[in-house]
RNA sequence: GCGCCUGUAGCUCAGUUGGAUAGAGCAACGGCCUUCUAAGCCGUAGGCCGAACGUUCGAAUCGUUUCAGGCGCACCA
């Protein structure tokens, strides 16, 4: 950002000094098409209105006049060209190299930083996680790893929904199952909830489990908060339903108690007491979001799959009417997840146990396999996921052609004797002068991924990145007589692979030293 | 019926705050290991970006309509 941020400041000080107020904001991107330039930005599109001029033509005089606005001694050779309306911008080796030489490149570049609560996975503890919470852990971790990593302070949580019906029910079936009745209808019939007969307390049982495989998934959260001792036991849920009381947004109506919702653009009010008395999970859930927005946080992020959707609305007219607009509510919603084998979809019912458990995928395919896989791809988009297909993939596994590319580098710097300098010199072989550019756009790409939200870019990233360092080792041997340039290609060598692994690291992905 | 997501190469998907000839991997075909790990590199072929209309100097990207698939629309969680 720091990089882009020198041509944007550029450009406006040109417009400032030309007594320029562009009609509509401008921007300074990485081009489409990275052989068109470093950077390339749309200004003259955009004046072409004010400035009553083609845009070829502003273009023309931007160019010109903007080299001179680059004050820094090391931006000197910066080359401003224009082509067809755009203007892009070739910056200089030495600019490039000592970017990415700054132990902050690409860190803690975020503008606004925010005190965040990142809740995810929140799995009932009524059975083992399935792939479908695999890809909110996978995820979720992710991107509490990339806000972190642009300056944001996060905390993450996993809520328990330690009451209610279904938890009656699994402890009803453990029960049947401990007394040889046959498990009731509508409960838990799983192979296992069978193992859960010899523990004392089946929940927490399921929760350790639980955890262990989010540990082995290298999720690991600050907070797991427990629904019945946080909420229940404290009155906590009933206090909020009295305070929506007080405010007169409740209603009783044939014994239940309603929530009107509706003020906040439900399409109906909810219900918050049954009429047999009971609370709903409701209830419960926007006594929980009150509580996370007491804590003072600056923003809330939830991370729900589809299926939830219509929960948004409601949950967030509670969050309103309870505590008012301060915290940010942000939900991120995940489309789901269908497990394949061979094509054949394997349906996901702990009632029936006719499942295959995230621990089974994760000892099957292994964690980094299996993690790349589920946050790859954009989030909003559904995910087939074969385990024949990521078991056999698992070669040619877009993972590994990442984590390949690491371990040839640590190959690399242990056969070689030279000591990396601190500088580059400026002829480069043409190979070597995209891969160190492409390195540069690093800080882009995380600040782009951290505030959309979109871990799947980091993924995108290191497969291109590792596509320009297999190249360059093709074309440039690093271990040369010539000591100038092998001390070069070493030094560009250690940058790759520290940008590699801190990419990896973003995703919870393994850098190896060998493979 | 209403809401949200998706529809891009044979397959799996990038690209979507409008921009420069629409990209990658797999599959297919053809090259490259006496040289730092061939889990690699290079090349060829493959497209009316679901369809139609509209907004714009400019649309895969925005709007309306429509078709197809997924997920929701409880005093369930």
């Amino acid at each position: 950002m720091r990089t882009r941020l020198r041509i944007e400041t550029a450009i406006s000080a040109y417009l400032i000094d030309q007594k320029i107020e562009p009609s509509s904001t401008w921007l300074v991107e990485l081009p489409k098409d990275r052989s068109n330039g470093d950077y390339a930005s749309n200004i003259a599109f955009v004046l072409a209105r004010t400035l009553k001029k083609s845009p070829q033509a502003i273009a023309q005089d931007l160019a010109k006049a903007l080299p001179s606005y680059f004050k820094d001694k090391a931006w000197i050779g910066i080359q401003v060209l224009p082509a067809k309306g755009f203007i892009n911008f070739i910056l200089p080796v030495t600019v490039c190299w000592q970017a990415l030489q700054d132990e902050t490149f690409a860190k803690g570049d975020e503008v606004n930083p925010e005190r965040i609560l990142l809740e995810y996975v929140s799995a009932n503890p009524t059975g083992p996680l399935h792939i479908g919470h695999g890809r909110w852990a996978a995820l979720g971790d992710s991107l509490a790893r990339l806000l972190k990593r642009v300056g944001h302070s996060v905390e993450t949580e996993f809520y328990v929904n330690d009451a209610g019906n279904q938890i009656d029910k699994l402890i009803a079936s453990v029960s049947a199952i401990k007394e040889g009745r046959p498990v009731p209808e509508e409960g838990y019939g799983g192979g296992y909830v069978k193992d859960l007969v010899e523990e004392s307390d089946p929940i927490v049982a399921l929760m350790k489990q639980q955890q262990v495989t989010l540990s082995d998934f290298r999720v690991v959260f600050n907070a797991w908060t427990r629904e019945k001792e946080t909420l229940h036991e404290t009155g906590l849920v009933q206090k909020a339903i009295d305070q929506l009381t007080l405010k007169g947004i409740t209603y009783s109506e044939k014994g239940a108690l309603f929530f009107r919702s509706t003020d906040r653009g439900d399409d109906k009010d909810r219900v918050l007491i049954k009429s047999t008395g009971e609370l709903t999970y409701f209830a419960a859930d926007i006594a929980y979001h009150q509580q996370k927005a007491l804590r003072g946080y600056d923003r809330l992020i939830n991370i729900w799959g589809a299926d939830h959707h219509g929960y948004i609305t409601r949950v967030k007219a509670g969050i309103k009417a309870l505590v008012g607009e301060k915290p940010e509510f942000e939900v991120l919603l995940g489309q789901l997840v269908t497990l394949l084998r061979e094509g054949v979809e394997v349906r996901m019912s702990k009632r029936t146990g006719d499942m295959v458990s995230l621990q089974e995928v994760i000892d099957e395919i292994g964690t980094d396999a299996a993690r790349f896989f589920l946050v790859i791809k954009n989030a909003d988009t559904h995910l087939d996921f074969d385990l024949e297909l990521a078991k056999k993939q698992s070669n040619d596994n877009p993972v590994f052609y990442v984590q390949y590319a690491h371990a040839r580098i640590c190959s690399i710097l242990r056969k070689s004797e030279t000591k990396p300098l601190v500088h580059v010199h400026l002829e480069l072989h043409p190979t070597e002068l995209k891969l160190l550019k492409f390195l540069l756009s690093f800080e882009d790409e995380v600040i782009l991924a951290a505030s959309r939200r979109e871990p799947h870019r980091i993924a995108n990233y290191l497969i291109e990145l590792a596509t320009h360092f297999h190249s360059f080792y093709h074309d440039c041997k690093v271990n040369v007589d010539d000591q100038v340039v092998a001390q070069n290609r070493l030094a560009i060598c250690l940058s790759v692979k520290r940008i590699l692994a801190e990419g990896l690291e973003l995703l919870g992905i393994s850098a190896p030293e060998s493979m």
